[in-house]
DNA sequence: CCTTTTGCTTGACATTGTGTCAAGTGACAT
DNA sequence: ATGTCACTTGACACAATGTCAAGCAAAAGG
């Protein structure tokens, strides 16, 4: 597989992540990726044993060029736990129009495919897991609502930003992304805040 | 079509309900259900030309046999908007766990199918309108929050009440049905109140 | 009682997309 | 010149939806 040459498979990579992102991650064939990476849909099979194989390396490599790494470690160096809450809503919130269609191609396996199941809910987890540091931070801070448990509260923050809940209020309702950001920063404040 | 025999077309609605439920609506196909009914595979044709249009009328079956006239007539006859809010969390709420395996069925196929998709955002689009009244009634009230106008306020609620954030909470996050009313209901009032 | 119609069965077939297989080709390295 | 590597070509298996035509058994209607 990956003793293949490197730059067909980017190529692929690439073409998929393309063809994904125009037409929202549906509907989008090995040959279509094929055609688009400008190889045969076989030499696709020579590097990616299966679609939601490649499905899933092309998570992994948008990750590398939008370079989430440094992306993600900003939210850290911050003065106070809301702030903190704010960067971290800001990075990951921003970062699901950038993935969406794969995102969107992956979730449509998740159910008839146990690879891309568990890839995704691993990426999920991790969105989560960040979740939760915020909250964390909030408690420390004693900012949180006695209403909610650490963990009820994450999960709560948790599916606020999920993508299914970034895709029906930008695409569904027609929320700009700077609309969204802002009123997912509010309403954690609102959804918190002890008062 | 509806020319054929009315027993059998309710026998493959029944069976169809029956194998969404029990599979949680993903690897059901028109001969599992032709065998869950007792018939031939073509015999399903015969009363719905097409998986969708099954899908479709088996959400119209379910209405009927849950009777959500009556279930959703209730909410209206409330002292206040807050109650009113309640109410109408509580019997859509309530309700999604009894769609759950069509409405997952009914959402796989959207990407693909436009009779698909159409009716089920038919169907979401009049949930929206429930949760429009009862963010109106609040306003009437000067209960709503200055922060948000009537329609980003619906959209949000109606959001925070979609079947996918109920997946989330309930089955992902194994939140039990009753603490998951509960905690829409908290958070209906944190998000939307005036203060 | 015979005939027609109705509702379903049976089995074959088209179509679409994924994934597999085997033989072949052309460039580059030794 | 020989071999290896990366890809091509074309055929095929498989699953699922949907179509088609012939047949059959029971009820309806004269």
């Amino acid at each position: 597989m990956s003793s293949r040459n490197n730059e067909t498979r980017n190529r692929i990579l690439k073409a998929t992540w393309e063809l994904l992102e125009l037409n929202l991650g549906s509907g989008v064939r090995m040959s279509d990726i094929a055609n688009q990476a400008g190889i045969s849909r076989q030499a696709v099979y020579l590097h990616f044993k299966t679609r939601s194989e490649l499905l899933i390396a092309t998570t992994r490599y948008i990750d590398e060029v939008k370079d989430v790494e440094t992306r993600f470690a900003t939210y850290c160096d911050v003065n106070n736990a809301i702030e903190g809450l704010n960067a971290y809503i800001c990075a990951w919130g921003n970062y699901i129009p950038e993935i969406y269609g794969v995102a969107k191609a992956l979730m449509a396996m998740k159910d008839s495919d146990d690879a891309a199941s568990s890839a995704w809910n691993d990426r999920m987890q991790a969105v989560r897991d960040g979740c939760k540091i915020s909250v964390i931070a909030l408690a420390d801070d004693d900012l949180l609502s006695n209403d909610f448990s650490i963990e009820q509260a994450t999960d709560i923050i948790w599916t606020m930003m999920s993508v299914r809940s970034w895709e029906q209020l930008t695409i569904e309702c027609g929320w700009p992304q700077k609309k969204y950001i802002k009123t997912m920063i509010q309403l954690s404040q609102r959804i918190l805040r002890n008062d």
